[in-house]
Parts: C-alpha cells; sequence; structure tokens
DNA sequence: TAATAACCTCGCAA
DNA sequence: ATTGCGAGGTTAT
C-alpha cells in the first residue's frame, strides 16, 4: 500500500456515530480506532487525527482519493450550521449533544438502494453480513496490506445471479426484489444517476416503481445516496419517537409523518432524522443491555 | 381507503 | 444448548 496521508478536515466528525449509524453497512471497527471498508472500487481505512482524518487506501492511492472522500463524507455540508437550525427541536438537540460529530454520507446510489432493499424486516447486523456475502460472491477483489475485501457487485452481477441464487446467500423473500433492482439499473430502465438533484418526488416515484421498495426504502436511497436532504426515513424507531415523543398519533400514515417532518424541519429533515433514529436505537440498547 | 396476513432467515436474549 | 421472538418493510388480499 502507499504512505497514509492525512485528509485536513476543518468540519467535526466523529467516524464511529458516522460509519456505525446504520445508513452503511460495509465498514468495521478494525483495531484501535481504525476502521476499515470499500468505497466504489477502493478498500479504504480511516482514523482519527488532530489535523483530520488519517486515510490509507487501495488501488487508489488515498493522497488521491481525498476529493471523492470529502464527498462521500459529505464536508461540503456544514454541520454546525445544520445543527443549529435543527437544534430548535428538543429531541433532535439531545441527539445533536450525544452524537455532535454524527454526519450524514453521500453514497452510491446502487449500492445504498440494494442495501436498503435488503433492510425489509432485517436488522444492521444481518444486512451487513449479506451485504458482504454478496459482495464476496459477486464483487471485484481489493487487497490492501494482506487484507483482502471485495467491492459491492454492479447491478449485473445481481440481475444475473437471480433470485434463487440470491435466496441461497441469505436474502429470503427480498431475493427477487434485488434481482429485478439490478436487472432495472443494468438495462437502463432505472437510471440512478439521473436522480442525483432531481425533485423529490420525481425521485420517489421513479424509486418505488420497483417491486420491493416503497417510501422508506426510497427515503433512505434518497437521504444516504441522493442528495434528498429533505427525505425522513420514518421507520419503526423514528415512528415511536414522533408517536411517543411528539404525540402525533399512532396510527399517523406515512405521508402524515413525512409531511410533519417537512413543516418542521424542511430542507434538513434528513439531518434531524438521522439525530433522532441513532439516538433512540442507542438509548432503547443501553435499556436492554442493562435491565438484564 | 384502511386493516391484516404472509414473507425468508437470522440475531439476540432468556 | 435450544427455543422463541422480533427485526430500519412491502405486497397481496
Amino acid at each position: 500500500m502507499s504512505d497514509p496521508f492525512v485528509l485536513t478536515v476543518s468540519q467535526p466528525i466523529d467516524l464511529p456515530s458516522t460509519l456505525a449509524s446504520g445508513q452503511c453497512f460495509r465498514w468495521r471497527l478494525a483495531s484501535d480506532d481504525v476502521w476499515t471498508g470499500v468505497i466504489g472500487g477502493d478498500m479504504v481505512r480511516l482514523w482519527a487525527t488532530p489535523e483530520g482524518i488519517g486515510v490509507a487506501s487501495a488501488p487508489t492511492p488515498p493522497a488521491e482519493l481525498a476529493e471523492s472522500l470529502a464527498s462521500y463524507l459529505r464536508l461540503d455540508d456544514d454541520l454546525p450550521v445544520i445543527q443549529a437550525r435543527i437544534a430548535v427541536d428538543p429531541h433532535v438537540r439531545d441527539g445533536i449533544e450525544h452524537y455532535p460529530g454524527l454526519r450524514l454520507l453521500r453514497q452510491d446510489p446502487w449500492e445504498t438502494l440494494a442495501g436498503f432493499i435488503l433492510s425489509a424486516t432485517s436488522n444492521i447486523a444481518r444486512i451487513s453480513r449479506t451485504v458482504e456475502l454478496l459482495a464476496t460472491s459477486f464483487g471485484e477483489p481489493i487487497d490492501l496490506d494482506s487484507e483482502r475485501r471485495h467491492a459491492f457487485p454492479r447491478p449485473e452481477a445481481l440481475a444475473e445471479a437471480g433470485e434463487q441464487r440470491l435466496r441461497q446467500l441469505g436474502c429470503g423473500f427480498r431475493a427477487p426484489y434485488l434481482a429485478r433492482a439490478g436487472a432495472a439499473v443494468a438495462d437502463g430502465a432505472l437510471r440512478l444517476d439521473a436522480l442525483r438533484g432531481a425533485p423529490y418526488a420525481d425521485v420517489l416515484a421513479e424509486l418505488t416503481a420497483l417491486h420491493g421498495v416503497a417510501d422508506k426504502i426510497a427515503d433512505c436511497t434518497m437521504l444516504f445516496s441522493l442528495d434528498r436532504m429533505e427525505a425522513f426515513p420514518a421507520d419503526r424507531w423514528v415512528r415511536r419517537v414522533v408517536v411517543d415523543r411528539y404525540g402525533l398519533p399512532p396510527n399517523i400514515t406515512y405521508d402524515g409523518v413525512r409531511q410533519w417532518a417537512r413543516e418542521r424541519f424542511g430542507a434538513d429533515a434528513g439531518y434531524a432524522n438521522q439525530y433522532l433514529f441513532w439516538h433512540i436505537r442507542q438509548e432503547t440498547r443501553a435499556q436492554r443491555s442493562g435491565s438484564v
């Protein structure tokens, strides 16, 4: 590998909460606060330094990765400014105070869509496992030092793998959804790159045209990969928050939550969502391990 | 339009 | 160890 490189960062960024808060599925804590993951065709190691983020990578040398890494980490988002806008909400402020360096990521749209198709009635541990299994089965190998990881498979690869093979790899009832989504992207019926920056309603319609993709998975894909920062993915945890702590009716529709979030947080709804989501998840986990 | 069952397996707790 | 429950949803009825 080439020499490590330090990406100078003036924005707040906390690697553990950013990389482990459920928006991405390929980062592992290697050792001593060093994170290992795969971004596109590169294996990447990241660690915190006083000046910013230490980077090691292959096959692209880390110095040449700076620009795409800054994009991936959304360093173009002025987090303190965004936080100041949404911290008027007490529960969001609580999340920000616990995870002040939690940032949203700008990931690859296909990988993000595929990952969240796999997320239906699943959990982060299982999604991560399945994504890794898909990568080792159908993705290009990447070596960094003595470690080998694999790129996330191209849409063609999952389309060709087909439902039965994907079921064998543990995708369950999501297997046909994933294969068909891969086919749609591969044959050009769904042009994900063209959707970045397109109007929310248009992107939503394109994504939910896929079998196995409805509002929630579409919102995750939009927020984590397509720059639609007003998306507010309302999963069961976020719904629990808005019902229990904000008093919204328990039977409120998905679109009802969406409109509420849009009115309350506007273009920053996605960041508010992530702070609410991760805070409630960590709180719940702490309660569980403490109550045994 | 609203409610309910069914869907594949796996992770986790008891 | 083994069992039972619920998991970052979506579709079909």
